[in-house]
DNA sequence: TGGTTATCGGTATGAATATATCGAATACGT
DNA sequence: ACGTATTCGATATATTCATACCGATAACCA
């Protein structure tokens, strides 16, 4: 992994697209769907903006990123968009995946067929749970987990998913670690320990609760209110 | 609504917390109250932003606008500052809440306890299938969506939750509105038309997927993926 | 065909957020 | 008891992100 790493180093800067920009992005995808189905081929800023509560010239700034190029007067082929932006995130070929914890919330994203239309696809499931262990849950099969890291390299798998308690998560990110594993999507409260060069994302769902229940804990004034709702992920 | 409306205008200023200091906050108390139940009573923020991943400067900030006064040379008393975030967030009161769509994310939520810590009480939850109807999950009653609009003020409820599929969401957003509901957390990936004064926060969850996939797809540079590491949420 | 209008793309400004710096206070060791 | 090291709290600077502005271009209409 020192290698990989040095490699990276050298490479040249990589486009440096806002995290804030990225994170719009798949918005603007569902949303572009959207209109496609209902049978709109062509798409201005100003549209989008105005349906998806954004000022036209941020949606104009994103959408650059995505290296799509768009024609005064009637903007930008609705097609053509939803292609840059897939292809933009990676989300043409499928990025499989392991996922860690089968319960309550495991569970559910097991069930969510949706995600491959998003790049993703979930291949297997781990618990230590010997009840769990051996189950098959929404056609994927639940392993124990001190599998994962042999199985791991030799299916060539990349990405984990944590949804175990938080005080399972760090040993099950040292597995995924000696797994070889690339990027893990943690939806477990805790700040995960791991080298440097791995990527990984928190889903922290209480982060929201915590901004829903301190703007109605106290009921904001409107213009701040306002505000803040634009800012709403 | 236009009375409330008014009212909350003529409030003064209210305290501006920055939105990603609001979403750190919750990280901080997970932190703490781990360490509380490891025996340690006072801590600094130098020793908070080691194992969190934050310069000292930041968590010193972000944890002032919980009002919490340290001492120089040991820091914050722990069980002060979980007190203080959780008073700040409005943990201490129950927000009691309905949830919209019985599925697989919604079954998730319904079954998770641990929310009630955190100020949040789902107590019923509603659908449309018939299958569904009648059932009860997790303790929780499944009822008629159209029942909402009329049970949600005499219960008081003022939060609602959206896990039905994206085509239902704006519907199902409607009879919340109807109902008299303050405040919404959106699972669904779209934007909901509600009036000004309701507070939507939205979950989206793809939005994460494609900054994992993006990274992954073109395997950054150390340097800058160092930095986009301590940025995710 | 020429004017009008909507929209893009680039650049400039502004606001929000993160980080650095510095003095004052307090514990700790000598 | 006194110097030293650590940390807080406040202020200042830097960075990132959002928004405003402007010229150029293409469609539309008279
Ligand atoms: N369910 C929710 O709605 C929800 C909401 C917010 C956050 N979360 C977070 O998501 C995570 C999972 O929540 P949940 O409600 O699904 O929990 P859960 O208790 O229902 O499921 C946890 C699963 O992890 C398994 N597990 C425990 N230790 C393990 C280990 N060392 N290795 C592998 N598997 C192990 C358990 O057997 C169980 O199947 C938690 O960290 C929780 O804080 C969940
Ligand atoms: N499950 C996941 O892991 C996951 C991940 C990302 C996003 N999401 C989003 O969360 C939402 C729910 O996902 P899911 O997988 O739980 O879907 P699901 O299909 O399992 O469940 C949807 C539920 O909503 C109910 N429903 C449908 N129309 C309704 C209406 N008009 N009123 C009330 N209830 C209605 C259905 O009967 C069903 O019970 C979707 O918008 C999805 O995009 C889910």
């Amino acid at each position: 992994m020192n290698i990989s790493n040095t490699l990276q180093v050298n490479r040249p800067a990589v486009q440096p697209i806002p995290q804030p920009s990225l994170k719009r992005l798949p918005q603007y995808h569902h949303y572009l769907v959207d209109m496609e189905t209902k049978g709109i081929t062509r798409i201005s800023c100003s549209a989008i903006g105005r349906d998806l509560g954004l000022v036209p010239v941020q949606v104009r700034k994103d959408l650059q990123y995505t290296g799509i190029i768009g024609k005064p007067k009637t903007g930008y082929s609705v097609s053509e968009l939803i292609q840059a932006i897939e292809k933009f995130l990676g989300w043409n070929n499928v990025n499989e995946a392991f996922l860690v914890g089968v319960g309550n919330l495991g569970t559910a994203l097991l069930g969510h067929e949706r995600f491959s239309k998003f790049g993703l696809r979930i291949v297997a499931a781990f618990d230590t749970d010997p009840a769990k262990i051996g189950q098959w849950i929404h056609q994927k099969a639940v392993l124990p987990l001190d599998k994962l890291a042999d199985l791991a390299p030799r299916m060539n798998i990349l990405l984990g998913i944590i949804t175990t308690p938080a005080e399972a998560a760090q040993a099950v990110a040292d597995e995924m670690v000696k797994g070889c594993i690339q990027a893990i999507w943690n939806f477990a409260p805790v700040k995960l320990k791991v080298p440097e060069h791995i990527i990984v994302h928190n889903e922290d769902l209480y982060s929201t609760l915590a901004s829903l229940s301190w703007k109605l804990a106290r009921r904001l004034g409107v213009t701040v209110q306002e505000k803040q709702e634009k800012e709403a992920v």
